[in-house]
DNA sequence: ATGAAAGCGCTAACAT
DNA sequence: ATGTTAGCGCTTTCAT
């Protein structure tokens, strides 16, 4: 029992290395790595010995020495931007997809939000080749990265892409929230779009406008402006779309992030959702279930998709020969998810 | 445009190393590393033909590689068992605490769900020294971890360890969950442990057990099981919890997973919540407040915990010198959370 | 200012 | 069956 715990010198072991357990056991580093890697040709004695050393030092492999070296790792890479709710609900369907397998997750996020396009180039070269045996790009800034290991994609920029992709049914999800928010009688309906470098946000707003044009309402650009996905992009455009003289009587916000947001600037704009202002989003976060009133949405199965991608990553780094079939590019249904922050507008049965 | 795309070989363009930028501007790889660096002693005229050149190739150094051979990566490690609904929020808070800095995160998850005691001893000398700066450990099996670079732990075994850890008031919450079914007029209330070698565990059952002590109940050890803290853990005892023949009319599980799996056992039996039965959980994950009906439960602010965490480590990586300094124990409030899946007991007024 | 060379911890040929 | 050796891509002395 320590009195008064400390961080000192004493804690701050050096490392076992494969050299201290050679040395200890008194055979050759490469027996050694043979031993740790259950490798033919060393007799049963020198094996029990340099494993009861290896347990004795409390000896691990340096993962990163390791992959240096050799090829597979056992390793599936993720790259996100970020980790906000949707990345973590791809992770969480990643990791499921791993879990009783024999590999191991690392997630890579640059410290900078993404903010950077590109940002997925970079980390995919400093990190490939070498830590991963494969990697799942989430929602990336670009369309193409050349690499020389197996790559998957979640929300991509384009479902052409060369290598496969998982995405929702976007514009049939955007043609149902659209239809849902027209069905309770709204005729002005502002649109807060989000990445447009990302399919998923091209095909949101192209729901959109269909969904009007099928209503016979005309489409107004004043209505439509990009919420970039995030929180932080989405507070000036959603003021900017509450602020408008002729103000929409709801909104269509391209994800739950900035549905969140436009709920928020509308209760500081004294507005009161549903009543004054009806909001629906996008993707069915946990989050969208918090919020006050609780968030009217479009699900997505966002879990299923970093699951399938993991399956089909790993499939890819175990059988190459699947590598010159044409990439699949998987498209998930989606599903309206009525809560509370939807209803009738006040004045109107339209 | 390409027609049908293929993964083939013109996309598995091999890795661009130094020695490439070295060769192709005609220098030394030892100036290329040190234009890539900033070091002094490059001439103006080197340094561009240089930086030209690894633009021109998209050079990229390998993390791995650089991480093998310097001290510093600007990397900051998470190990977690798995990515479930608790580790995800603590990553959330840990990305949060990034933002703007220049570090990176790596998180690393083990595929088995952390189901081995002493994964994170193996992970951590797998990936340290090397990989990263420093490394925030979730939910540890193990107290103590020695390593030659600072280490802080999120929910630790116990807040008596030598390094920092980060924790709620995980008593006083289960003290309120426990008051909180209390005065709803419960008597007899069934307790769903969580994983024994964590202090947070341990501290939400003294709660439980000092609430009822307090208001004069009779400790009843049929009430009280491990369900472990994961869905697949608490359904075992849960079912048996609430197939006792003297069934219990509320039960605290300690943590929302298993509040949610018991909510999903009762259904099973069909019991209703809150009406046959009321349960109340501990976290506030998001996905607490998707169940039917909401759960209620004790927030604990685990964004905030990953956050701290993240912000002390730093501190410890860039002042060696707090490194003596005993480590801090910090201890964040919680809160009750009224949701609807906690009712007064049906037969009683108690 | 620049290059040659050693070496980080490990694996994989190649010897013996 | 085991050891020797050559790297993996990079940083860092130490020369020049």
């Amino acid at each position: 029992m320590l009195d008064e715990p400390r961080f000192d010198d004493a804690d701050l072991h050096e490392r076992v290395t494969i050299g201290d357990v050679a040395e200890r056991a008194g055979v050759s580093i490469a027996t050694v790595s043979r031993v740790v890697n259950s490798r033919y040709g060393v007799a049963p004695a020198t094996f029990e010995k340099v494993k009861a050393v290896i347990d004795d030092l409390g000896y691990e492999s340096s993962l990163i020495a390791r992959s240096l070296r050799s090829q597979r790792t056992h390793v599936i890479g993720v790259l996100v931007a970020d980790i906000e709710p949707f990345s973590a609900e791809v992770l969480k369907g990643a990791a499921n997809a791993l879990r009783g397998g024999d590999y191991e997750l690392v997630v890579y996020s640059g410290g900078h939000g993404g903010d950077h396009v590109g940002w997925e180039r970079r980390y995919v070269s400093r990190l490939s080749g070498t830590l991963t045996d494969g990697t799942v790009l989430v929602t990336p800034t670009v369309a193409e990265v050349s690499l020389n290991q197996p790559v998957v994609a979640v929300d991509p920029q384009s479902s052409e892409s060369a290598f496969p992709t998982f995405a929702s049914q976007n514009y049939e999800g955007a043609l149902t929230a659209t239809r849902h928010l027209i069905e309770l009688g709204h005729r002005r309906i502002g649109f807060l779009g989000g990445r447009r470098d990302l399919e998923s946000a091209r095909l949101r707003e192209q729901g959109y406008r269909d969904a009007l044009h099928e209503a016979g309402i005309e489409f107004d650009a004043e209505l439509v402006l990009e919420g970039g996905f995030k929180e932080a992009t989405a507070a000036g455009p959603a003021r900017q779309l509450l602020a408008l003289a002729d103000r929409p009587s709801a909104v269509f916000a391209a994800n739950d992030l900035s549905a969140i947001q436009t709920m928020r600037t509308a209760q500081e704009l004294g507005l009161r959702v549903p009543d004054d202002l009806s909001v629906i989003g996008f993707d069915n976060v946990p989050e969208s279930a918090l919020t006050h009133p609780p968030l009217t949405t479009v699900d997505q199965s966002i879990q299923a998709l970093g699951f399938e991608a993991v399956r089909t990553l790993i499939a890819l780094i175990e059988q190459p020969a699947l590598r010159r079939e044409p990439p699949s590019h998987v498209s998930m249904p989606t599903k309206l998810v009525v809560r509370q922050s939807t209803a009738a507008p006040r004045a109107a049965t339209a």
